[in-house]
RNA sequence: UCCUCAGUAGCUCAGUUGGUUAGAGCAUCUGACUGUUAAUCAGAGGGUCGUUGGUUCGAGCCCAACCUGAGGAGCCA
């Protein structure tokens, strides 16, 4: 007799053995009908008791939640949703579930319900479809860089700058709160700290990446970052991952090569071997627009709007072009924007980039070429004078996904952006050490992974992307 | 942080212009049935209507503040 997981019962030619599964259970149908599920695989074994041989005591034990022991012959199913079951001759109880305070039922919870029960949620279909294929694509992003002779860098998380410029840092110290050392005034001596000196947690690898594409030539960070920005919307989170490749004798050109390849790859790999939580995901998603009003629903299913992204290639438009395209259309005229396009170096909000990528070009759009003042220091001046190397990539739905950059490889006109936001060379003294030491053009990217997971399994909320969400207010589990 | 909406049973929701004892489905429990597919049938239990204060003869419903959640905006990935 041999263990099997459900995965390999469903899918191995292995009927008439007597086999050996352990699992929980999803539901008990007429004293007979367990629905076995262990995680291997969206579907459930079924497995078939015999209630007049088993113990009533025992039978009561087989609740929604159970974990349970099956000993039983895999045979051909007599009943019509599924081709094989197992005839169970032997069945313990490993884990009760007390099905008067288990608050996973059978039956539809609103994802709100079930965030809050996060340690739980990866018991219904959706969470592990998506939690397996966050996993997938996870693999399909290590893989990609291996595949293309990137190296793994792995970024602190604890850093010493607070000069990475992108946005509000959580502080990280040891020191006794109730009882802070001064510094002769108010001012907390941070001497006195772990560190002896401020820390936080890092908002982007990305400075310490650019180092290491400087000397191993490709490279990539994917680890979590962190942002104290109190951000309350569906696509922000306080704790993320993020993918961070720097590639060293890279321009703006390549960057974008490098990225759009990049996104249909990992989208490819979750087409061709996820097809099974990808389908869940689908049917899970047309079911929910046909809840909708026409004009709220999805043009394309999920696996569609994926195909979609793997097949085209993806527009690119210079912020100049986008901003008379912006300019001249219907919404703009007839003052639809809340925000009105009227002059070059406005920055582009929410609703002009879906505009731009549902509206005008119907498919992923990469903006280049940003006015320098919106844009960060750290990003490669064009000769202009007034825009800088800059890329974001837009998708539809859930608007920036990707945002890069080539970066200034030049001393003097680094210290010059440094120096005009107030940045203290000494702040970034090995930063700069980059380009004294064989500077060289070199460019990389961003890429929030929940946002990537969003896109891929169709969620709309950032907070059911990640196993335990970070958001203001809220940091249960 | 700002704007909008919401909070009624374990869950998902209904609750009329303010009116007497607040309902349904699912879940749970009891019983029946037994090749079911979120099984079915009969019955039962289960509520400080988010919190506090106010208006009123009377508040689930009106008003105020606060708490929590969602959607949108800003910030961004």
């Amino acid at each position: 007799m041999q263990q099997f997981n459900v995965l390999e019962l469903l899918s191995q030619d292995i009927k008439h053995t007597e086999v050996e599964v352990k699992g929980w259970v999803r539901t008990f149908r007429a004293n007979r009908f367990i629905a076995l599920n262990d995680g291997s695989t969206l579907k459930n074994i079924q497995c078939v008791v015999d209630f007049e041989s088993i113990d009533e005591s025992l039978l009561k034990r087989i609740t929604t939640g159970a974990a349970i022991h099956i000993i039983g012959d895999l045979v051909e199913s007599q009943g019509k949703g599924q081709t094989v079951e197992i005839q169970v001759k032997n069945l313990s109880i490993l884990g009760d579930s007390d099905p008067d305070t288990y608050p996973i039922q059978p039956k539809k919870h609103s994802f709100e319900f079930l965030r809050e029960n996060a340690h739980l949620r990866t018991r219904t279909n959706t969470f592990s479809a998506v939690m397996r294929l966050r996993s997938a694509l996870s693999f399909a992003i290590h893989k990609y860089f291996n595949d293309n002779g990137f190296y793994y860098m792995h970024a602190p998380i604890i850093t010493g700058s607070d000069a990475e410029g992108a946005g509000e840092m959580f502080k990280v110290t040891s020191l006794d709160i109730e009882n802070l050392p001064k510094n002769g005034g108010d001012k907390v001596d941070f001497s006195k700290d772990f560190f002896g000196k401020e820390t936080n947690l890092t908002v982007s690898g990305q400075l310490e990446a650019e180092t290491y594409a400087m000397s191993l030539g490709k490279v990539y960070t994917f680890g979590p970052t962190f942002r104290a920005e109190n951000s309350n919307t569906s696509r922000h989170l306080a704790e993320f991952w993020m993918i961070e490749p720097e590639v060293a004798f890279m321009d703006l050109t390549g960057n974008m090569d490098l990225a759009e390849d990049f996104l249909k790859y990992v989208l490819k790999y979750i087409l061709e071997n996820n097809t099974e939580d990808l389908a869940f995901l689908d049917k899970r998603l047309q079911d929910e627009d046909k809840t909708k009003p026409q004009a709220e629903r999805n043009s394309m299913t999920l696996i569609e709007k994926l195909k979609f992204v793997t097949d085209n290639n993806f527009k690119r438009v210079s912020y100049t072009e986008a901003i008379d395209i912006l300019r001249n259309s219907k919404p703009n005229k007839k003052k639809k924007f809340q925000y009105i396009i009227d002059e070059w170096g406005a920055d582009l909000q929410s609703e002009h980039e879906r505009f731009l990528v549902e509206k005008h070009f119907k498919c992923p759009v990469i903006l280049f070429d940003y006015p320098a003042n919106i844009k960060a220091f750290y990003m490669r001046l064009n000769d202009d004078g007034k825009t800088v190397r800059a890329m974001d990539i837009l998708f539809p739905g859930i608007g920036e996904i990707v945002g890069g950059a080539q970066r200034e490889e030049r001393l003097e006109v680094l210290k010059e952006k440094m120096a005009a936001i107030d940045i203290p060379e000494e702040e970034l003294w090995w930063y700069l050490d980059l380009r004294k030491f064989g500077t060289a053009v070199h460019s990389g990217f961003g890429l929030g992974f929940e946002r990537l997971v969003m896109f891929t399994t169709g969620m709309s909320n950032i907070r059911d992307v990640i196993p335990f969400p970070r958001t203001p207010q809220n940091a249960e589990f």
